[in-house]
DNA sequence: AACCAGGAGACAT
DNA sequence: ATGTCTCATGGT
């Protein structure tokens, strides 16, 4: 019913899948439009790869990305992903790994946490996985009525993904994203929520 | 002019 | 294992 209101979300376009990765990194904590101006910055300087990313300069960088927030701190991070995925033979090289196992291994890249770990899992290596992030916390704990604690939200939302398709849980992320941007904020009440069924608490308009 | 936006790491408990 | 604190910028 979510696709229905919302429609296809076409989410994610990026040139390649590296750009997903920088991207991953530079929206954490930080609003899409802000990210997306570090990236069209680093796509100009043609920094949008494993090798030239880890080469540049890690102050320019810094500068590059400002618009980003955490400009310092993403710019550290951004090349130890890029080290990591240079090393690993880029994203083929990578991809022969088990899920499991490349979680892991992503977790060990400073600046990649859970969240942007999955992210990159089911849109870089098309790999099916839940993301379990503020939005989805958000919507279940509307529809449970309970606080989503950080402890829940990682394991309520995990397990039943075994079966799905990635292609599946990769629109079904982009329509949380877009459900709860347009109805789960921080007040009360929403008269035309698609969830409002079920919805034992209530959704918040905008 | 406060408030928020796809988090993660360091550290203490 | 589970909570705080901090990090930084741009748009409403």
């Amino acid at each position: 019913m979510l696709l229905a209101r919302y429609g296809a979300q076409g989410w994610w376009p990026a040139d390649s899948a590296f750009e997903i990765v920088a991207g991953a990194i530079l929206v954490q904590r930080t609003a899409w439009r802000n990210a997306e101006k570090a990236i069209a910055e680093l796509k100009a300087r043609e920094l949008l790869s494993p090798s030239a990313l880890a080469a540049a300069d890690g102050a320019a960088l810094t500068e590059l990305i400002r618009p980003a927030g955490f400009a310092p701190t993403k710019a550290q991070y951004l090349q130890a992903a890029a080290r990591f995925f240079a090393d690993g033979g880029g994203v083929g090289g990578l991809s022969s790994r088990a899920t499991a196992a490349l979680r892991d291994a992503l977790l060990g890249v400073r600046g990649i946490g859970p969240e942007t770990a999955d992210s990159i899992l089911l849109y870089v290596f098309d790999r099916p996985v839940w993301i379990a992030d503020a939005y989805a916390a958000r919507i279940f704990s509307r529809l449970s009525g309970k606080r989503i604690d950080s402890a829940s939200q990682h394991s309520l939302t995990r397990p039943w993904t075994a079966a799905q398709r990635s292609a599946d849980l990769r629109e079904l992320h982009a329509l949380i994203v877009a459900h709860a941007k347009a109805h789960c904020r921080t007040r009360p009440v929403c008269d035309d929520c698609p969830l409002r069924r079920s919805c034992a608490h209530r959704c918040a308009q905008r």
